[in-house]
DNA sequence: TGTACATCAGTGAACGCGCGTTCACTGATGTAC
DNA sequence: TGTACATCAGTGAACGCGCGTTCACTGATGTAC
């Protein structure tokens, strides 16, 4: 049954894919090996073909995730202009809050990353610094101390936000949280641009 | 082997208070009946005396842990005066980020309460909007709703905050996060009470 | 107040189940000649 | 280019283990008389 080398490059890509999904979705303890592999439609043996252990895959799935993350920041504020009230609009949506699957793995596995083993926490620095960086470079600001500044307190405010609207069960306090985050970082990009004032989160 | 009645309140206390801090400190799904039984000193077959279930478990040590923090919040709140940058000086401290078995439960076990039951879901939200109410009579605004927003955005940064500082494995970066929230959060106060302006988060 | 009995907190073995990981095996692919 | 053989992706049974939960049992407490 050997297969190809494309073939199994693929079939290897395809586990990364569909893990980063269902740790997000279902939560990196709660997922197991075999769920993953049945997924992929193969069975729970040939997992170590590919992977040294479920942690190996945690680390790389978060990674593949975080690649897709930076890629929709780019994509959503690349046109310039007014970038971040853009990328605000599209993340701290109820659409982006309800679509586990496809979201921030940093929000997704949030506590769970804080107790993973050193590759995984290694993955999550690097993750969370690129990501950092990316959203400084389309920020702007007068220096780039203050954009690299400006970025961590988005991004941790966004983080809190889209972290606390998924536990609250209450749809409209949920939309509600989005939403104030949402005119509030709006409201400081605006006295940003207007006064060049110092960057109010 | 029957205990009277203050000896059976005061284990199912026991139990729960501790199971609050295993949950914080190891996660809910990693955190087994059998060890909270044992760190009680008891074996785990008398559990079900005390509980219908371990989610019941999750649901009220959620509960115990937000009580104890709303009452750290009114503690260091209550004096009066420069009470935001109190609280923020509390909870952005690397001190704070690594005592995570008393620490905040929405931070500790964020992800993994937005895929929990109903019964937890509904203490989480609650627990959020009593943790909201309390800093927002602290905090002091123009204007009730104002006053309820503005709390909304610092607890929502808060926990992005400490939630980010504890995955990622640089110390500096770390500590560095918490600060540069702490810093921003303490300007946005300056300048409320400065010039009554709008609260920048 | 003293006695008889029902209650029930706690014990520890057992339940079925799923976990991460290992392994002998299969058979198509890749490679050496 | 054709043949012989080594490689290895994938299968499915099995490993030891710990999970949440149940249950028969113990014996001190609480209660009814």
């Amino acid at each position: 049954m050997k297969k190809t080398k494309a073939e199994t490059a693929a079939t290897r890509q395809r586990i990364v894919e569909i893990a980063s999904k269902t740790f997000k979705t279902n939560g990196i303890h709660a997922t197991g090996v075999s769920e993953i592999m049945a997924a992929a439609g193969l069975t729970h043996g040939g997992f170590y073909r590919h992977f040294e252990s479920k942690e190996q895959l945690v680390a790389e799935a978060f990674g593949t995730s975080m690649d897709t993350l930076i890629k929709a920041v780019e994509k959503v504020a690349g046109d310039g202009g007014d970038a971040v009230r853009k990328y605000l609009e599209e993340f701290l949506s109820p659409h982006y809050r309800d679509d586990v699957s496809n979201s921030c793995p940093l929000v997704a596995m949030g506590s769970e990353l804080a107790r993973s083993d050193a590759e995984t926490r290694r993955a999550a620095t690097l993750g969370f610094q690129r990501l950092v960086e990316t959203v400084a470079r389309y920020n702007g600001a007068e220096s780039d101390e203050n954009a690299f500044n400006e970025a961590i307190l988005v991004v941790a405010s966004v983080i809190g936000a889209v972290t606390i609207s998924r536990i609250v069960d209450d749809p409209a306090l949920s939309t509600y949280i989005l939403e104030t985050m949402k005119v509030r970082l709006g409201e400081s990009l605006t006295q940003e641009l207007a006064h060049e004032a110092k960057w109010m989160v």
